[in-house]
DNA sequence: GTCTATATCAAGATAGAC
DNA sequence: GTCTATCTTGATATAGAC
């Protein structure tokens, strides 16, 4: 619903776009709290005027930002699920390691989550409804008890690594995760 | 180390603690991104000189903020597994539930984490620290990676709490909390 | 140790030209 | 659709009285 994004199949990236990428350099780069507006419209080589164009307010960049997190998040997983067989197992499968092992990319673009929680919390809501297919899934497992506890592990992990507190080496990561899997049976 | 805190066993609380309380109030209530210094000193009624006479800036503060809950969540911590006998299984049980069931002040507090995060990401340094105890309770239990998964379940609850985006009654916390600890062998 | 008053400044937002 | 220039506000921090 609500999806006027993902047009402009070629040719240069919207000013939109590229204003959201900027955004998103930004906030990894100074943190949550120095997300300013000036920061964003130099990065992205705009004037301030002209990122005003595209976004009037600070909230409208921030809940732009988390829109498009979500759906990068929410896409990643279901087309790992379909090349899992679209199943409720692959579903699950698809959650774990689509969280499991984020990009580069997303994990930059997660901090714009904490400046969007930090300027306003019910900013997050988009997320809350993306949960509910989140929920479907998990209540669909073999076992969902042991499925939650399997997905909660690999949100801390994502979170630890969030805030830069994850303690764990990537041999270490890649054993933690398979040993997830193995808690939801898969 | 460095632990001035804690002293006045009885008499009226120090200024320093109301204006703890006051920022964790704060903060807890309008968001990370709106905790001002007006806000607080109004908040522990005091003025905005008093509140600056006893933490020179707002970085200050929010230090202080973190340093008190890290010292809250270990001190649970370390209460409990005295409790549950001091081994290395009472250890693991404790963090688990020590994180797992967190109090109403607690969460309050938790989200001048986000506040600090938000400002300055090398803010949590203190955190970093406190996880090596973390680390070692893991690494000593029967499985260290049961152990590490069913940690980062809990600690992934708590996140997810914290930005009010947890969607689990509190029925069902317990039977993840229960079968976290029965992944862990306890 | 706490107060009032004020300086300073950064940042969000507006207006209007091009 | 993008720019420059400007307005306005809100928040940190300082200075000095009590």
């Amino acid at each position: 619903m609500l999806n006027r994004t993902q047009k402009r199949p070629r040719g240069r990236p919207s000013s939109k776009t590229v204003i959201l990428d900027a955004a998103a350099a930004v906030v990894s780069e100074v943190g949550a709290n120095h997300l300013t507006l000036d920061a964003v419209a130099e990065r992205a080589g705009v004037s301030k005027g002209g990122l005003l164009y595209n976004y009037p307010t600070k909230e409208a960049l921030l809940h732009a930002m988390v829109e498009r997190f979500i759906q990068e998040c929410v896409e990643r997983r279901e087309t790992l699920a379909e090349e899992l067989g679209g199943d409720a197992r692959g579903n699950l499968k698809a959650l774990l390691l689509s969280r499991g092992e984020s990009t580069e990319t997303e994990r930059k673009t997660a901090h714009g989550m904490l400046a969007a929680v930090a300027e306003n919390p019910r900013m997050l809501d988009p997320a809350r409804e993306a949960q509910g297919e989140v929920m479907n899934i998990l209540r669909n497992a073999k076992d969902p008890l042991a499925a939650t506890v399997a997905w909660l592990a690999v949100e801390g992990l994502a979170f630890l690594d969030l805030i830069d507190l994850c303690p764990f080496s990537e041999e270490e990561r890649k054993q933690i995760l398979a040993r997830a899997l193995e808690l939801a049976e898969l």
